[in-house]
DNA sequence: CTTATCTCCGTACTCAAGTACAGAGTCAAC
DNA sequence: GTTGACTCTGTACTTGAGTACGGAGATAAG
């Protein structure tokens, strides 16, 4: 599993071999030194942090979010970590309520649309439209 | 609150005026008849599509998907609309859980920051990155 | 009735996040 | 030792989601 070209890494992750390097040139995931004139080499550490980062895109942290988040774990800077964790973690709160919010509104209209009886009031949309963010 | 030009409109809202008639042109919002070479008029009906798009955009739903969530409420093709959120709340229940494991991951650490005995190991990164998705 | 501040409509630009591609080098297998 | 698949580097293109702008009309306040 260590070893990995980057090819081999692109598909472990299901992402394209552009992606990889389009990371890397954004610092989101390392270039392992080359062997001179040679091929870099790869490992379970840009394997995980590649599906870390499509795993925060889909919760809909942008890449600079996701830059920041991996800053927090780099052990430097702790105060600063705890700091920016606490925001970060408001902020993942928040979405978790919204989320739950939709989880509740979808659940219902299914519901409802089971019983062919009742009208349905647009849950959704109240399910998020009231809120100030 | 009704009767609302599409710059107050765009206020309320908390976006620009373009970002309206961008929405309309996608055809996710509505607009209005306008009074024979007149000026249009919105209401709260507007206000609440216009909220509830930036507030699932924020869960990390694409105008696209938007556009689904909406269409599922129109109250028309009830079987179809079931079956459509059914498959939406699956999609929405595994983003629960991914964000339930970051704030966790947070959680900890913050706790592990404040405690600075001891060493973190990428507890983010671990959260997230071994799932398939 | 003019002036400032909108609206309307269309087109064009921007920014994030990829995606594609060209040309040169590398490597493994036959 | 050549062929085919892959890597490296750089640049250019695409798509989604806005943003900006230009010119013409509406409307309200002085």
């Amino acid at each position: 599993m260590e070893n990995l070209t980057i090819g081999a890494l692109a598909q472990a992750a299901n992402v394209g071999i552009e992606t990889v390097r389009f990371y890397q040139r954004r610092g989101l995931v390392g270039e392992p030194a080359k062997p001179y004139g040679g091929i870099r080499k790869y490992g379970s550490c840009e394997l995980g942090r590649i599906r870390f980062i499509k795993s925060a895109q889909k919760l809909g942290f942008s890449l600079d979010e996701v830059a920041q988040l991996l800053k927090l774990e780099d052990g430097t800077q702790c105060d600063e970590a705890r700091t920016q964790a606490t925001h970060k973690l408001q902020y993942v709160q928040e979405k978790l309520a919204d989320l739950k919010r939709i989880e509740t509104a979808l659940t219902e209209l299914i519901d409802q649309c089971s019983r062919v009886d009742g009208q349905i009031r647009r849950p959704l949309i109240l399910s998020l439209s009231s809120f100030e963010h």
